[in-house]
DNA sequence: GTGCCTGGCGCC
DNA sequence: AGGGCGCCAGGCAC
């Protein structure tokens, strides 16, 4: 497959390095050029694909593969199979330092980026010879390829969006929180529940938004509290908790969900929220903008698919006990998961008394839990299934011996120190403070090899399925066919034309056994889907984990 | 004023 | 003394 580099030169000018050579064009024909070119399937290799790839969609360019430069090379330079010397060279140390591009900076190319100089063909040259070498190369491989499979998924979403019915987000608000308030003041029913709860505190300068104030309100109102949080005020046997809750609720909605957010994130009729692939430690996905993964239940009903189109919601039920069945290689678990249901795959199997003791000791597990009703499970089922528990464990004492660990894929764990404090004035930490980082860097490290697996499997879901979508029917920009619109962890958002509803359903399943093939190959485990066609998002059917 | 931290909540 | 995130407001230091 031919790989063509793209580097930024001066003067709005693109080098194009390939294996026939060396070309150069005004940046203003690239698209024309990647258009022409994409016929013949090239990998396009650049820096970063939220600076190269948004303004391509823009010209309604689609591109099938990538290798996104620093994604890449901070999975290899973290990886503890491949030699960290092999990264060196020419400007290794800029490649280093890049941050990623924010998807929704309007200026994509704008002059003055730190990439702008730097030559896409070395670096590209370097990390082949520094896969090549490493003996994790297949598996590693495999990551590269999905890990910026996932960055062109990215970049396509936010450029489709998620579609947004304004009228529908606004009569919610209206409901809740009254009209729309002018600038700076806040709405009727959330000052309204305000003074509910000065009133009742009677405390009549009280801002209930402030921690400190509210909790001296509540203690001279008689009431013991050290905190604020909403399960602790429910607690309270006192006429203000009610209003207090409420409260709470309706300004998390104003100030998150409300209509600032619609104004700077809904833009005809689309929600663009801005995905930062590989954005956490583990390799899951973040957000920087639009707070794509967290958009609450609250607002989901705005989420509306076009006329004539629908959105095919799919989830992954309970990826991660099935992920660790599949890496450990243990058979009892992995036979428990060959239902729907793998909590209650155990406890059919007789290895817990229910379905929720299953759950609560994998949880337990997963996250290293050590204590009551949970950490109880653990010990419990590490006899019944040893191989599955003992991997987890293992990345804990790995983690807590200061080890880096790996996920299945190879991407390594992040160092023990960079969790750690080691700022130079920092305050001399005792042993008993040392042994607590210590543990709590193993429960990162337990996690960790899960969690990172996990996000492997749903990268290379989301590459296959991006794939079958364009496929199926239908032709023009990625917009105008089945597309997906939204990616969290385990779950993804299809739009697409009503009619091809149940081809997307069946291209959804089919791509989640292709990402089971190439992360667990011989051991067949199941990823079951639920999957629903809906028009609004909110009523997806979810039975969760 | 900016910038960083924390508490609290949302999502997985 | 159960993992990963983002975002907001308040509160503090500068």
């Amino acid at each position: 497959m031919t790989r063509v580099r793209l580097s930024r030169l001066p003067g709005d000018q693109v080098l194009i390095t390939d294996h026939d050579g060396v070309e150069q064009v005004a940046l203003e024909d690239l698209a024309a050029l990647v258009r022409r070119r994409e016929a013949t399937s090239p990998r396009w290799v650049w820096d970063d694909t939220a600076r190269w790839y948004p303004p391509l969609l823009a010209a309604g360019v689609r591109v099938e593969r990538c290798h996104d430069l620093r994604l890449c090379r901070r999975v290899l330079r973290r990886a503890p199979a491949v030699d960290p010397g092999a990264l060196d060279g020419e400007d290794s140390r800029l490649w280093d330092a890049l941050r990623p591009v924010v998807a929704t900076d309007p200026v994509l190319f704008g002059a003055g980026d730190a990439a702008d100089h730097l030559r896409a063909d070395v670096e590209d040259a370097r990390q082949l010879a520094a896969l090549s070498a490493s003996p994790d190369a297949p598996r590693l491989s495999l990551l590269l390829a999905a890990e910026s499979a996932g960055a062109l998924a990215a970049a396509e979403m936010t450029h489709a969006g998620v579609p947004w019915n304004a009228e529908v987000h606004e009569a919610l608000l209206a409901e809740q929180l009254g009209p729309r308030p002018p600038r700076g003041a806040p709405p009727h029913r959330l000052a309204a529940c305000a003074d509910d709860v000065r009133r009742l505190l009677a405390a009549p300068g009280l801002n209930p938004d402030s921690q400190p104030e509210l909790l001296a309100a509540l203690r001279r109102a008689g009431l013991e509290a050290t905190d604020t949080r909403a399960s602790t005020l429910q607690r309270l046997d006192h006429p203000v908790a009610a209003p207090l809750l409420r409260y709470k609720k309706l300004a998390h909605l104003f100030h998150t969900h409300g209509w600032a957010w619609m104004d700077e994130w809904v833009r005809d009729g689309r929600f663009r929220p801005s995905y930062q692939p590989a954005g956490s430690a583990t390799g899951r996905w973040s957000s920087n903008g639009g707070g794509a993964l967290s958009f609450p239940a609250q607002v989901r009903p705005a989420a509306v698919a076009d006329d004539g189109w629908v959105l095919v919601v799919a989830d992954v039920a309970q990826l991660e006990p099935r992920v660790l069945a599949g890496m450990s290689g243990d058979r009892g678990l992995a036979d428990a998961a060959r239902g729907t249901d793998l909590y209650q795959g155990m406890a059919d199997a007789g290895a817990v008394a229910t379905r929720q003791d299953a759950k609560l000791g994998l949880l337990g597990a997963m996250y290293g839990a050590t204590r009551g009703e949970s950490g109880r499970m653990v010990a419990d089922l590490t006899r019944r299934y040893p191989h599955a528990f003992g991997l987890v464990e293992a990345a804990a004492r790995a983690g807590e011996r200061g080890e880096t660990v790996r996920t299945l894929l190879g991407r390594g764990s992040p160092p023990a120190g960079a969790s750690w404090d080691e700022t130079p004035d920092a305050p001399p930490t005792d042993l008993a403070d040392q042994g607590r980082r210590r543990r709590a860097h193993g429960r990162f490290t337990r996690n960790f090899v899960v969690q990172g697996t996990g996000a492997e499997w749903a990268l290379c879901w989301i590459a296959d399925l991006r794939n079958r979508l364009w496929r199926l029917p239908g032709d023009g920009p990625v917009e105008a066919r089945p597309h997906l619109v939204f990616f969290v962890h385990d779950e993804v958002v299809v739009h697409a034309p009503a009619h091809l509803a149940g081809a997307v359903a069946a291209e959804m399943t089919a791509a989640a056994s292709t990402a089971g093939r190439l992360l667990f190959r011989e051991m067949t485990l199941d990823f079951p889907l639920t999957v629903s066609v809906v028009r609004s998002y909110a009523d997806a059917g979810k039975p969760g984990t």
